[in-house]
DNA sequence: TATCATCCTCTTGA
DNA sequence: ATCAAGAGGATGA
């Protein structure tokens, strides 16, 4: 760790919740430390009170992935809306949405599919081995794969890095990314609700996998994934009359309206709090935490 | 328009 | 040790 960056008041921070949430699948613990990939940088950060140690990028770039830039408290104060909430809130404090790169959200969130989080990241190491570019003084850590550096990788080689019936929607979205670059490229600077409908329009991704784009790497806060978690939360402390029968697409509409109109602007914050607390506030079945 | 079976990998429990 | 059951979204019938 060579540099340090001093959290002031009003940048808090908690990196093991940010980073260890499931959002992003590229980060592993290190003893004290995380380590991953970002950009094709190979980033190292410890946190330590209000010192955030980091290596590996400029202070900038750090700053920018984290959002530290963010008016936090005016964010988490306008999704503290209730009991429930507010306890994500405090158990949660400094969490954040981190900004990831528009690709490789979107294969990782393809990936992510009928599946959790684990296989993901399973999924994702295997692509990044395969077809990513080596990255200067980061042993064998590649970066996560361009399309370009995709385009050779058949249907059968993307099974290999167990993406299952998956590899199918993926070679069928990087081609997308080969023929129709220009449009492609459009989509980060796009509204949300025309984004949305081009994400959609992918193959493999639906409107959960689009909303995790939308959230996690297109900068539209207000976006409101619902997984199966999320769904039991919401059936739990909101939305008792959503029933037990499964998330159609009717059901998922009507819950990610209902996150995005109790939640406001923000609300892919608290989807992302009330996340990281599935296993408290789920707790109706023994289920147990697959991520 | 809405259900429902299917796809695959991985984990858990028998 | 082996294997059946189950979890988890997008798709197309």
């Amino acid at each position: 760790m060579t540099e340090t960056i001093r959290l002031a008041e009003c940048e808090p921070l908690d990196l093991d919740a940010t980073l260890g949430c499931g959002q992003a699948f590229r980060w592993q613990r290190a003893g004290d430390r995380w380590e991953g990939v970002v950009d094709g940088r190979f980033l190292r950060l410890r946190q330590e009170g209000n010192l955030l140690h980091y290596a590996g990028a400029g202070e900038s770039f750090v700053r920018h992935y984290l959002a530290l830039d963010l008016d936090f408290d005016h964010v988490l104060g306008s999704i503290d809306r209730d009991p429930v909430m507010r306890t994500a809130i405090e158990r949660c404090y400094g969490l954040r949405v981190v900004r990831q790169p528009f690709f490789e959200c979107l294969l990782s969130y393809l990936c992510a599919t009928n599946t959790n989080i684990p296989a993901v990241r399973r999924r994702v190491e295997a692509l990044s081995g395969q077809y990513g570019e080596p990255i200067a003084n980061a042993g064998q850590t590649r970066s996560f794969p361009s399309p370009e550096s995709l385009q050779d990788a058949s249907e059968a080689d993307l099974r290999d890095c167990r993406l299952g019936y998956r590899a199918r929607y993926a070679r069928a979205a990087i081609d997308r990314f080969r023929d129709d670059g220009p449009r492609m490229a459009e989509i980060p600077s796009l509204s949300h609700d025309e984004a949305r409908r081009r994400l959609i329009a992918l193959p493999g991704i639906g409107p959960k996998a689009a909303d995790c784009v939308l959230l996690y790497a297109l900068g539209h806060l207000d976006a409101f994934p619902v997984d199966v978690w999320i769904h039991r939360i919401l059936r739990r402390h909101y939305l008792p009359e959503l029933g037990d029968s499964p998330l159609s697409p009717s059901r998922y509409e009507a819950a990610r309206a209902f996150g995005r109109s109790r939640f406001g602007q923000h609300a892919g914050y608290a989807q992302v709090y009330l996340f990281s607390m599935r296993a408290r506030l789920s707790h109706e079945m023994g289920e147990t935490d697959a991520g």
